[in-house]
DNA sequence: CCAAATTTTGTGAATTTTTCACAATTAAAG
DNA sequence: CTTTAATTGTGAAAAATTCACAAAATTTGG
């Protein structure tokens, strides 16, 4: 009883990197924060999380890579994005192969992704470490010029490559969303590529926090009724639910 | 004046694992607790330490201690491996193109490396991560399987994509080495990869420490010959080291 | 099954640490 | 030599953490 919560509040503070004593509480809404503290204390003495104001954070965070762009980056609507990647990982069948984008909500689904048999296609830096550390998925990342400012590769000639590959489901994000102007995101060659995702994918989930919702980049790669299921937080709006779902499009 | 201080307390830190605000205190007797505290909310916000109750701790330390598979490796040799990096860094110009391996040497590399204006190649992902780091750095990672033991990629599909880029100079490292059987790893498709390195690039400079000497690995990739430059350390044999100067080969 | 012993947990006060706001000082610029 | 900006120091306010002890839960032994 003990020991399983101090094992989840590990487990939870490996995928978060670091959390609150506030946040703890409100996954263990059953004991008080002193108790939570206790257990804090504990896994510090194992070496495996270090206590800082306000909180903690797991050592395996740390030990991953320091301070970079990408991490200030992350920690923007975290709650949200949590989410709706929770929700995009119950999709994913055994014994599938699939594609995950670059995005930071990716990110989250990495590591929410379960450690079952299957195949998966990244082309986010991030992405693939996360996934590295699960011994049954297969993992294969498209390669091309890096972008600093997101950690995911994209360039033409590795598209080409991309063309070989074969997947069932694509499971993608978007920088930004219009009724208009669909989904779209801020650079060309990303756009490209999620074009052909969406053509080689026999489904394609999209997930979208409700923060992107009336913001438009430059180059769309989806409208609206080019995806199957839309998986965004629960702001997302009830009449562009209806829009959607109009157009035998799953919301959830 | 002040970036001197916090310097020196970053440098203090990463010494000292762990220090409170009273021991700083101790070693700054000229600035007042509030200073400290502000330097190490600096030196927080850049990446390098976590502030901790009482005081802080150097993420580097936090990084020392493994967990994982692939940081378990990097354990070993820490010194020697750091050392022919820093050499092997040194190396390198400005404004050229080069190619590196994804191995733990490698990864010490692209630590080294300063932020200047290259173009890098790698099979790396861990490589990868660490360079996407530098502003300046022009960075293009090799897509393909991901290997979960040492994070690298190589695939057959990859090597055509290899096959259109170029680059002047090859960095790479090997699993083992004897005169006989020459430089060698593990893998089937690394091997490959690697041969097509020695192919395209204009020079091929070997980083080997000492350790790796007298095994024997499945695959050869290069013979003795094939190296322009070899980058070790200082346990390096001296008769060996003859022979590869027979061979007009610098070894350093 | 009950009671004693042990472990775990909760509570509020005491303590410590951290933050905040503003003044004082120092360094830099014109 | 002013003026401006940046850095630093101070004490009070706020927050987080620890502490001590009682209550509750769990385990143990009869």
């Amino acid at each position: 009883m003990k020991r399983e919560r101090i094992e989840e509040i590990a487990e939870l503070l490996d995928k978060r990197g670091k959390l609150t004593l506030e946040q703890l509480d409100d996954y263990f809404p059953r004991v008080s924060q002193m108790t939570l503290r206790r257990d804090l204390l504990l896994l510090e003495q194992e070496g495996r999380i270090i206590r800082v104001r306000g909180g903690a954070m797991s050592v395996k965070e740390v030990q991953k890579v320091s301070g970079e762009p990408y991490t200030k980056k992350t920690a923007l609507h975290t709650d949200e994005k949590i989410k709706i990647a929770q929700k995009a990982a119950r999709l994913i069948d055994e014994n599938t192969s699939l594609f995950i984008d670059g995005g930071t909500t990716a990110m989250y689904l990495a590591k929410e992704i379960p450690d079952i048999n299957v195949h998966i296609f990244t082309n986010g830096l991030a992405v693939a470490i996360e996934l590295a550390q699960k011994k049954n998925v297969n993992l294969t990342i498209l390669g091309g010029q890096v972008m600093k400012d997101n950690l995911s590769t994209a360039s033409p000639v590795a598209q080409v490559y991309f063309e070989n590959t074969n997947f069932e489901l694509a499971i993608i994000s978007a920088s930004a969303f219009t009724p208009q102007n669909g989904f779209s995101c801020g650079s060309q060659v990303e756009a490209d590529l999620l074009k052909t995702t969406r053509r080689k994918a026999k489904a394609l989930y999209m997930m979208l926090d409700s923060s992107k919702i009336g913001k438009i980049m430059p180059y769309t790669f989806a409208r609206l009724e080019d995806i199957d299921v839309l998986i965004t937080d629960d702001n997302f709006p009830a009449d562009l639910k209806d829009m959607f779902t109009q157009k035998n499009i799953v919301v959830m």
